[in-house]
DNA sequence: CACCCGACTGTGACCGGTCACAGCCCAGTC
DNA sequence: GACTGGGCTGTGACCGGTCACAGTCGGGTG
């Protein structure tokens, strides 16, 4: 490696050209490293660093010339050596379903914004509920030194495979559901419940049946149980809970076990609900005039369905952006401050009416 | 850093951890290392690596002594360390679209799993079309040291921000349309939109209008081109082609603007094809008596949308599993070999009829 | 018995950054 | 003129793995 400084080779810009291929050539496809830059520059390979850095009392030429040789030769930090002797990355890791649903998707890309607008990367793994899945995604971000894990766990046992682990990571949970184990972003699910619940109340609903998502997942499971205190609460007739996979077939299926004298359906999420009205429309009643059904998550589709639903809107985007707020006060070492619940809203379409009778 | 071996102190056991805890004080919060390891194990850093990465030659029994060491100190393989020594990382980076769209989102998906299949790792970033972002992502990933990237990029001006890089790693495009340059994971539009036509032509249409994507997006711009073609080639009535921004609001908004004379529509995608219903069906229109509707993508609602909707399918998930066999094979230095387009087809539903008159 | 060979293991350099520390140089002060 | 101090820069160790090479050891062979 050419150890010379520009004023000890006269005629500097030729020679140098030839030094640089030769290094580029050594060191195979692996491109320039912070010491050719420093050759180039005719300084220190700690300067460079320090002009990267943006660490003051730099004189204003000499991070001219460095800047220079940067861009003359495309030079790239590597992020490997730093992070290797930092032992930080300024990387955010994510762990995320296998499903590929809308709404925890939405809500990985809103931490991925989030992140880059505080100078944050990401980094994104999935994981299946099973709890050997779990630690190999846990063990891949752990390995590649992520300065903190977003943890998008809907279902319970993801939660539970990780606790059995040793993590040596902050990690914060997201959409968890109602009961945050410390830090955590969550949608509060008793509150959305209740909008429906009260939205269909006032329009004068008594027999209101639910149709559950899957019980293994902590959203459903809140759901379900606010729905049968609100029940219980207002004395309304208890009819029998339904339960779903979250898919648009499973909802057409529900249509069939439908309780005739419910006037008002509680769907988990939006798609269920569509096909919950596909069937009643199949099978000759209408919606809201027979039946009115509230969904759950606001999908774009939503807005536009036939008819165009009621629905509650649970805003991932703001989910994100409070899940990186709190990883950046943990990595600070703050202590874990309840934030609250983000709020959901109840958006009113067409597909809920007073009933008939 | 002690460099004891169990032989060399009687009372192995205690000591050990006593020493252990030390290393891991001194280490911060670092983990333990394979030195650490090595210590624990009786042996040297190097015959854990060996044991780590499968080497032949290991004598059982030492293989175990290090598979316990491993397995009681909880040891972690330092990912970043390994991948500057070895200039690769066994990670395939992937650039992705700043918005939620569902295709390319699964597609991504689609990429991780079959990556973690083959053994690899990935690394998801996002950019909007922006030059500058574009760059940033790149950078990012490069300088993270993944062996290959894989870009979702469907708007054209990405392709061409990437194009004026110094990229240094191999890139396969993913979702670019159907002119692939090189090394592309591509779903043949031409052969989707065909599928449509000949559909409605089979059904008796002639006057049927094109809700077409936004122009900037390769499969858009592809498929607008193809319906052009079609309609000259069979010399039918050729209708104003609208174009929306793939959102549910904007199909709605196309229907104020719908030819009246025509038939039949084919839609850019899913969401627009609702929404154009939604305002036909608000404006006393019955779809598929008086208008059929043809989507495209098959998202999850189409399947119970009212009506169902005839839609065409795309397959993200060989998308991403092909745009893996590709990667795999560039790594291995093979050549461009054209794999072809991934067929989409035509799922038939309830959104399309023979015209009435 | 010397020799060789193969099976197994250890040694030290190196990847490309950052950190802690030690310079160098020049202006200002006594 | 010697001394101090601050602005700026250079030096070498180190992070935790992998690679190339050099042992060590026991058994079979001439």
């Amino acid at each position: 490696m050419p150890n010379t400084r520009p004023q000890d080779c006269p005629d500097a810009a030729g020679r140098y050209c030839e030094l640089l291929e030769e290094a580029a050539v050594a060191n195979g496809s692996r491109g320039p490293s912070m010491h050719d830059v420093a050759a180039r520059a005719g300084v220190s390979h700690q300067t460079v660093s320090r002009v990267l850095n943006d660490f003051p009392g730099i004189r204003p030429d000499t991070r001219a010339r460095v800047l220079a040789a940067i861009e003359e030769m495309g030079y790239r930090r590597n992020l490997a050596a730093r992070a290797l002797v930092t032992g930080r990355s300024q990387t955010i890791g994510m762990i995320g379903p296998e499903a590929a649903d809308i709404g925890p998707l939405s809500t990985l890309h809103a931490v991925e914004r989030a992140a880059r607008d505080v100078g944050l990367h990401t980094m994104m793994t999935s994981a299946d509920p099973a709890a050997a899945s779990v630690r190999d995604a846990l063990e891949f971000l752990v390995g590649r030194g992520v300065d903190a894990i977003a943890l998008v766990a809907q279902q319970r046992s993801v939660v539970e495979a990780l606790d059995g682990l040793d993590v040596r990571v902050p990690v914060v949970h997201l959409l968890t559901g109602g009961d945050p184990p410390g830090w955590a972003a969550s949608i509060d699910q008793r509150a959305g419940v209740r909008l429906a619940l009260e939205h269909l109340r006032a329009l004068g609903h008594e027999r209101i049946q639910h149709l559950a998502g899957p019980q293994t997942y902590a959203e459903a499971q809140l759901r379900r149980r606010e729905f049968d205190a609100f029940v219980s609460e207002h004395g309304l007739p208890r009819l029998e809970v339904l339960e779903g996979d979250w898919t648009t077939d499973a909802g057409y299926a529900a249509g069939a076990r439908l309780d005739p004298a419910a006037t008002a359906v509680v769907c988990g999420n939006d798609d269920m609900a569509f096909g919950l009205i596909h069937a009643l429309v199949s099978a000759g009643r209408t919606v809201p005039d027979d039946v009115s059904v509230v969904g759950y998550d606001d999908t774009p589709t939503s807005r536009h369905s036939l008819p165009p639903l009621t629905t509650v809107r649970q805003d991932f985007e703001a989910v994100g952006t409070r899940a990186v707020g709190l990883i950046v006060a943990r990595i600070a070492g703050d202590e874990p401050a309840d934030a609250g619940l983000i709020a959901p809203t109840l958006v009113e379409r067409a597909s809920t009416a007073p009933p008939r009778d």
